[in-house]
DNA sequence: CGCCGAGTTGAACTGAATCAAGAAACGTGG
DNA sequence: CCACGTTTCTTGATTCAGTTCAACTCGGCG
């Protein structure tokens, strides 16, 4: 899909303004598993994914990685608190697939953000909807058991499953592969 | 302190431009262990804490509540998904102590961010900033141990235990209230 | 003085982590 | 297209952090 048609579909944009916006966009071709981002670096950029599934993790003292976040086709991709507060990430940014991506820069987009009040409310409405993702997934990991971490997963992101390694599963959900691999065994046994 | 100053420090504002945004906020005064919203009602308006301690919590299957976030003087408090998204809220929202609180409606509100730009850049900061705060929380409950997230606690809210209940700070850290007081104990043996 | 809610302590239990092997799937070069 | 090594996934046995349940302490307040 191009990029003007995800704008429109969150805020409805004069041609003009919509021309203007898209030109400070870029579009790029990454290729699965090269870092985006490294831990340490501040993540200058904001991402649109066009085709394929990121992930942003982090890797703990002992070496293990931590998946915080799946991109997929639509969403904004982006160290969030690198990006918004311009200090080093605390995360990777990696795709999982060979992607196509639209980036701004953090500089262009506060740009665009002064220029036109409807890229302002473009920029709260993700902020929002960001934010209920982040309490969604909060509710899910502090109040729910593992199985039913899995389910809340499978409803979020429909089929990532097939895309992605079970690992990365398992340390998105704060559980251990072992664990999601039982889970799912249990669950295949329920349906069949 | 004055609900233009908390703007102020947000956002600058043009005079006229926050007298009229002032102008649509309400002062309240509101008692301890009122519902300001009951569970499965439409969260109406925004609060912001001038004097006070807040908290949302929601009501497990089997009674028990978990509180889900607190609200300090300086912070904006609302039932964050039902407010943005005006569906029932799963969340109670209550004061801890008597306490005065300035509020806005949903529809003045958005009035408002259509009408100033510079208000479509205060809640784009306003909802980035809980956004990060929800990140956090959300890398303390998921990753770390329930000594370390009663530490992130006390630096997240400072001096707030002693203000609220043993019990509301047990549920927010997503752990028992047993468990918190085996902690406290430990801890405070390590100090003397 | 006795009740009541808030906090503490103890003992048994449990869901999920850890540790340790294997089995399956995957891709790369011959 | 097959053989090989590597990565991914599964399975089992053991351990542990935190829950649960139940009793007890403490301070305030009628």
């Amino acid at each position: 899909m191009k990029l003007s048609k995800y704008l429109q579909n969150i805020v409805s944009f004069p041609d003009d303004e919509l021309e203007d916006i898209v030109s400070y966009f870029e579009r790029e071709t990454v290729y699965k598993n090269v870092p985006l981002v490294k831990g340490g670096q501040v993540c200058s950029k904001l991402y649109l994914v066009e085709k394929g599934v990121g992930r942003s993790y982090y890797l703990k003292e002992d070496g293990k990685e931590i998946t915080q976040w799946f991109f997929v086709e639509g969403q904004f991709m982006s160290s969030i608190e690198s990006f918004f507060q311009q200090n080093p990430s605390l995360y990777y940014l990696e795709m999982l697939e060979d992607s196509v991506l639209y980036s701004i820069t953090r500089e262009n987009l506060d740009l665009l953000f002064a220029r036109y009040h409807n890229m302002e409310k473009l920029g709260r409405l993700l902020s929002t909807e960001m934010l209920m993702r982040v309490v969604n997934k909060l509710n899910a990991i502090q109040f729910q058991t593992a199985r039913e971490r899995y389910d809340y997963m499978l409803n979020e992101y429909p089929n990532i499953v097939n895309r992605v390694p079970l690992g990365n599963i398992a340390s998105y959900l704060g559980m251990t592969q072992e664990t999601l691999s039982r889970i799912r065994k249990a669950e295949s046994r329920n349906k069949s």
